[in-house]
DNA sequence: TTCTTTTAGTTGCGATATGCAACCAACCAT
DNA sequence: ATGGTTGGTTGCATATCGCAACTAAAAGAA
């Protein structure tokens, strides 16, 4: 059998299979207004490389004829490591190709005393381990980090909680000092939660959305018995996650903002620092929240926003102050529908989105854009086996 | 020569030259990272058709060689019809395949007395000897028109100002009852602004930006001397003109509106009534409308604010201001540059961006998603004399 | 049972798109 | 002139995909 398949093809199957596990080849090749004899070779590629496997034998349709044969994703196949980096903690987590959680921990960390990508060094060495017992390799790692990041270049720009605001290049770096050679994907921490809506929520994908990360935290590293409202906004428009002309997308500050201040709001600092601890204050916030998150989404037209975080204890009333202000604030006679949820996996949804992030590269079409930019690497080129020649000729 | 090109990679060649006009072949291979034999077998098929010319021969190197072959988009080869229609005016351009507008005219019209698709037929029916008479054959239709629209599939879902909230197929009605078949593209009005921008500004390509589109109007079609401000915002996020969910993403109102007013801003009607006419007014409006746009520049990460309609009277004031805001909203040491500008063509800009939304269709690279969704058709399948024989084999 | 019809999946082959290498064309500097 | 260099063209090899014919396995009817 010396037959080819092409790099978009391979990923546009993969993508698809991943997207809706469960299809049959001749689904697919309707799907993708390819021949079912393309998607044939494609897929026995893929089954050869363990990647993807026969799930069921399904039903006959009430014509008769062949029965289909379901398709899926090998969830045992290989695993993620997702990772948060905050000024006071982080957050590890392994995730299969399910997208189940399989391992967890989160630990204090003091960035004063170590530099970052020492700190991120020294987590990975010490939990591979602990997810490679099971037997899956680590495919690739992602990370959320506070701050500007462009995570084409894998470089960190400036973040105020880390009061950095030089470039570091953490991909580089970190994959110098790594003794294994796995991707290393970064993003902001509030985009990393978009990731994880995109990546594990297969069945309703959605486009357009936000991820409001509030967290309760130093606003600085030197910040010692400060903790205050962290208010970070990622982003997905069209479907992609959206990081601006220089990375700063999702930057929030009130409209209401007073001078000299600390804090997002046009509350003092005084009062910021109640935060979660006098209602009045909440109440304030979450008014002054709303009333923004409202205009977003009348003006984004989102079709929803999911809230993570700390916050998530505010959720309620949010959504309700958010519902109203969408009403006063549309002159239209139809209402615009949209939902508002709070992110299922709480503390761990930003280190659980990091690894989502991976899995969303690897399922990205490789781009057929005007000229060949500084595109990363996506598509079945993420994976670690993939030497040029195995894959094209087989 | 029996050689065959694929319809992507000719539109990648055709974008390539529009988007820089007088680059060679070996150039164009370089950026697009193909063979320079395929971009020579490429151009030597749009030459063929006509659109693509040998602008100039170049200069050697200091090395030597042979001298280079500038390559641009034939101008004459054909032209577009913008359009812009609102419930008092509308306004017909001609552009040529430059941008160029050879023809403009302006003119009053009820649309209580004639219905949308009719007033298009009878203007298109009208201008298009005006357009055609100068030996270049219509190409396409672009227009723009207030509201929600869904260009995709060339609906106007709702229009305040029409003071219509059902679907109208507008695409479909008008391709049915015009003599020509050419292709008809729709917008809403502000959205046209951006992609005149698009369309028109090859050099700097703004990836991220919003069009402010300030009009001075009746509000609905029944408002008979009751001309209010009237302000839709297009966006334009990582490259494309966003729709959002439901095509609403635009609308706009302040986050300190007031109820049961219908002027989009925290001000009475009776002061609306004003705008233009009292400086305090107009004071009020400019800062309001700073702080939200400010708001999205720094939320969005936007690299230029463009001020089109009326308004323009008022862009130094609105510049000033939401300098001012941008500033006052930011927690970082290093600010973020941005632009901000006023559209060139004034009380045209809409129906001159309409024309620009075919140009940037044609030149769009057919979508390889994961579905066959219902993409509209784009790239050199726009061209009338593109059937699908001819253009495979030659 | 046996036959026909229907659908899923596979295989060989031909059609087609692109890269490669060798070529020609036209320029520079000696 | 001569060699080195770059732009552009051509013939051919190679890569990719669709088509049609095939096998496999089911339903339903005779």
């Amino acid at each position: 059998m010396e037959r080819y398949v092409s790099k978009v093809n391979i990923t546009r199957v993969l993508r698809t299979i991943y997207l809706t596990q469960g299809l049959s080849r001749v689904e697919i090749a309707r799907i993708l207004d390819i021949n079912k004899s393309t998607v044939s070779k494609i897929v026995s590629f893929l089954e050869e490389l363990g990647i993807v496997e026969t799930a069921a034998v399904g039903e006959a349709g009430p014509t008769g004829g062949r029965r289909p044969l379901h398709l899926r994703i090998r969830p045992d196949w290989g695993c993620v490591m997702g990772l948060e980096i905050q000024t006071e903690a982080f957050t590890v987590v392994g995730v299969n190709l399910q997208g189940e959680v399989f391992f967890s921990h989160t630990e204090p960390l003091d960035l004063r005393t170590i530099s970052l990508v020492d700190a991120f060094i020294a987590i990975v060495d010490r939990f591979r381990p602990s997810l490679e017992n099971t037997g899956m390799p680590v495919l690739g790692i992602g990370v959320g980090l506070p701050g500007f990041v462009d995570p084409l270049r894998g470089v960190l720009c400036a973040s105020m909680p880390f009061e950095h605001y030089e470039e570091i290049n953490f991909v580089r770096e970190a994959r110098e000092r790594l003794g294994i050679r796995v991707p290393v994907l970064v993003d902001n921490d509030a985009n990393c939660g978009c990731w994880g809506e995109l990546a594990f929520r297969h069945s309703s994908r959605p486009s357009n959305f936000i991820f409001v990360l509030g967290e309760h935290r130093k606003h600085t590293i030197a910040m010692d018995n400060h903790r205050i409202m962290a208010l970070g906004v990622g982003l997905v428009l069209n479907g992609q996650v959206h990081h601006g002309e220089t990375f700063s997308a999702g930057e929030f500050r009130s409209i209401l903002y007073k001078r000299q201040q600390v804090n997002q709001f046009s509350i003092t600092d005084e009062q910021a620092k109640l935060f979660l601890q006098d209602p009045r204050v909440d109440e304030l916030i979450v008014d002054e929240l709303a009333r923004h998150i409202s205009f977003l989404v009348n003006m984004l037209n989102l079709r929803k926003v999911v809230i993570g975080g700390p916050v998530e204890v505010l959720a309620e009333q949010i959504e309700e102050a958010v519902r109203k202000y969408t009403r006063i604030n549309w002159a239209y006679p139809r209402q615009v529908e949209f939902e508002m949820e709070v992110s299922r996996l709480g503390e761990r949804a930003v280190a659980y989105g990091a690894a989502g992030m991976y899995l969303e590269r690897l399922i990205r079409i490789p781009s057929v854009e005007t000229d060949r930019e500084a595109t990363a690497p996506c598509g079945i080129d993420l994976l670690p086996q993939m030497g040029q020649d195995q894959l094209v000729r087989r």
